[in-house]
DNA sequence: GCGATGTATTTGCCTTGACAAATATCTTTT
DNA sequence: AAAAGATATTTGTCAAGGCAAATACATCGC
């Protein structure tokens, strides 16, 4: 319980310094989140990070229902409702009823959506990821998303 | 710039299969989030995670100002305030003035908070930190750090 | 000393995402 | 095929953080 004034040492778990692998995770996600979205109104386009994402799995993964993109993006349900609001109403994408189920919806880029994505928003990501990472060798950056993804797991399978 | 529909390979930095580096980024934080939120309750303690950091952080660093707090974790002043509000109401941080300068306070923890936090809290932020790991070897953990520390600097720097 | 400027804290407003309830529609069981 | 259970979407509610304005105080330059 005596809290010993000894010099920040890297005996404990918790450094005393450095920010630990929380405040790490917060800050460049926040900073990645920050710069895609400035890239993107930069070019002028009025997109959020998560817009953002949703137009590029409905691009990659072609029509699918708004539960799979919700999933493909790791949003909640409702949100991604109201986020399909706003780009449907930007007019990137198209809500049709789905051939086989009633119940879903078939998401899929109208044209001035594909078309944007293909002329800017993609060229923006890209660069902000490769800015990103331009400190890292390409090893390590499969490294660091290796990492991260173990980490994943830890976290899931709480065995 | 055109799509050749060639299988997913690892050559555009917008892989096709698996979570890019910035779903990755969000799902390690939310699961980390969860899971010390999660072992905190489990001990009883209703604590978020932000609250949880703002405690740690108050008892690292000892007496600070509620902006200096705020830079530690990073977190908006507004947003500090509301915290501090929570934590003061449950008995464990105090606002006191500030000696030399009368706009500031000083923030710091109460006895009950400090010894919440020795007897549980640090330990409880621990266990969930080495579980979460516990797949990475020793070094792999301190690359996994540098890693994200030099994207950060890449996106801050943005040269 | 005093005004201009900067900083600390608080508060209001807004957006976002999680969670839960409601509704419609499958799907499985019996 | 009817009931029971699962799933897709939508909507309401809530908590949280970012930003901006307000207030109080400090500090710098003249």
């Amino acid at each position: 319980m005596k809290e010993l004034p000894h010099p920040a040492e890297t005996v404990s778990p918790d450094a005393t310094s450095k920010p630990s692998l929380g405040v790490l995770l917060t800050l460049v996600r926040s900073e990645l989140v920050r710069a895609i979205e400035a890239e993107l109104a930069s070019q002028g386009l009025d997109l959020s990070f998560t817009q953002y994402l949703i137009l590029k799995k409905a691009q990659q993964l072609g029509p699918l229902s708004a539960t799979e993109l919700a999933r493909a993006v790791e949003l909640d349900g409702g949100a991604m409702t109201r986020q399909l609001d706003h780009l449907e109403r930007k007019g990137y994408l198209r809500r049709s009823p789905h051939a086989q189920d009633r119940r879903a919806l078939r998401i899929e880029l109208t044209d001035a959506g594909s078309r944007m994505w293909q002329d800017t928003a993609l060229a923006c990501g890209n660069r902000v990821m490769v800015a990103a990472q331009r400190s890292l060798k390409p090893i390590e950056q499969t490294q660091l998303c290796n990492y991260l993804e173990r980490v994943l797991h830890a976290l899931r399978d709480k065995n």
